[in-house]
DNA sequence: AAGACGGGGCG
DNA sequence: CGCCCAGTCTT
């Protein structure tokens, strides 16, 4: 890869692109008052996660948790619950050891070495963590980074991941980087990605170093970089809406299971060792998950199917009110109240038939069942 | 080195 | 419906 005459013209490249981030730069919370804190929990959320998705995360986990130790003093599963549905729940878990680590340190470790022993620091997070708060001479290189970077030189290889890209690229972004204000040079290059350097659609015309830009001469920008694509794996997964008058039926993930452990979904008919019925579902909702492309189908399933006897471990009868408190998965607080909608719409209309099937909302309403 | 890990937004 | 997004951890 020629990167030699980029790397010659370090200088210039610093000027043009601090430049336009002072000109252009977003305002964004966790850079008003910037502090330790807000740009740790920022970094946290912000991977793998859009800036759009993480704004109103950020503003109420600010008023939860203002602080580290206001965080370290709460519970996991308060953590948890206050990060439904932004997803790679291993964050929340991370950002609270974290919190719990910093809150009993004598002094605060400021350079990205150290760093990196934390939990949930990676090189990405702690590179742009002591930049931005400890002005530590630390390039980060994540996605946006490596696609203004492979861009800039042009380079036509194909990478496996983001991970091995960045690896690929560090040495040429630590040697980009701005000493004088490692932080802004930083955010400055997630900035210009984000905003400028997009991947289907560049905006040359708006970009502070489009003349610099080898890819762009070459009319090739949004080729580069290149990733080998993995294909996605469809996926079918059958559940229950079952409702007695206790409330509705919820699995609670097991802590032993792999992943989203303590968090609650509408059971799937494999744990509750039910066969698919053949009458149509109730809904048919579809969600992705990493690779894969998950159709989830609800079925209506009657109370004295699921169980002979007592409640297993990890099943639950849930009402409104604990419904309200407990942590799901992915969009399923969101299919329950949809599913109560539809199902009580249809008892609306089989009541005129002067027939009295209990009836949903009240059976979810009804106070003091609660689960064991 | 490869796989796993969530979810929402967008064209 | 396919692709994208301020990565890290586990195996």
């Amino acid at each position: 890869m020629n990167d030699s005459s980029l790397v010659a013209n370090a200088a210039g490249f610093r000027a043009q692109l601090i430049d336009w981030y002072d000109q252009s730069a977003r305002d964004l919370p966790w850079r008003s008052q910037p502090s330790l804190y807000k740009t740790v929990v920022s970094e946290f959320m912000l991977q793998q996660t859009q800036v759009k998705t993480v704004l109103p995360y950020f503003h109420n986990w600010l008023q939860v948790f203002p602080s580290f130790e206001a965080l370290a003093s709460a519970s996991e599963e308060a953590v948890v619950k206050q990060w439904e549905g932004l997803g790679y729940y291993s964050r929340a878990r991370n950002l609270h050891k974290l919190a719990r680590i910093i809150s009993d340190l004598d002094s605060i470790p400021t350079d990205a070495k150290s760093w990196l022993a934390l939990p949930g620091i990676g090189p990405y997070a702690a590179a742009a963590v002591c930049s931005i708060v400890f002005s530590d001479p630390s390039a980060v290189v994540d996605g946006n980074v490596v696609r203004i970077l492979s861009r800039l030189v042009a380079d036509r290889s194909e990478y496996k991941t983001t991970t091995d890209a960045a690896k690929t690229h560090q040495s040429l972004a630590t040697a980009l980087l701005n000493h004088a204000r490692p932080g802004d040079h930083n955010q400055a290059m997630m900035e210009l990605g984000a905003t400028v350097c997009q991947n289907q659609k560049p905006q040359c015309l708006l970009c502070p170093v489009q003349s610099i830009c080898q890819a762009k001469a070459q009319g090739i920008e949004t080729k580069i970089p290149r990733f080998n694509k993995t294909k996605a794996v469809k996926q079918t997964v059958e559940r229950a809406w079952i409702v007695s008058p206790k409330g509705v039926l919820l699995y609670r993930i097991p802590q032993t299971a792999s992943r989203m452990k303590g968090l609650h979904e509408m059971p799937s008919l494999e744990v509750l060792n039910l066969k698919t019925p053949k009458t149509s579902p109730l809904i048919v909702r579809k969600r992705s998950i990493t690779k894969y492309r998950i159709t989830e189908r609800f079925h209506q399933i009657s109370p004295e199917k699921a169980f002979n006897g007592d409640l297993p471990d990890h099943f639950l009868w849930a009402n409104t009110d604990s419904i309200a408190s407990l942590t799901f998965t992915g969009p399923h607080r969101k299919w329950i109240t949809e599913l109560i909608d539809i199902v009580s719409e249809k008892q609306q209309g089989s009541n005129t038939h002067a027939n009295s099937a209990p009836d949903t909302k009240n059976s979810l309403n009804f106070r003091g069942s609660s689960n064991p």
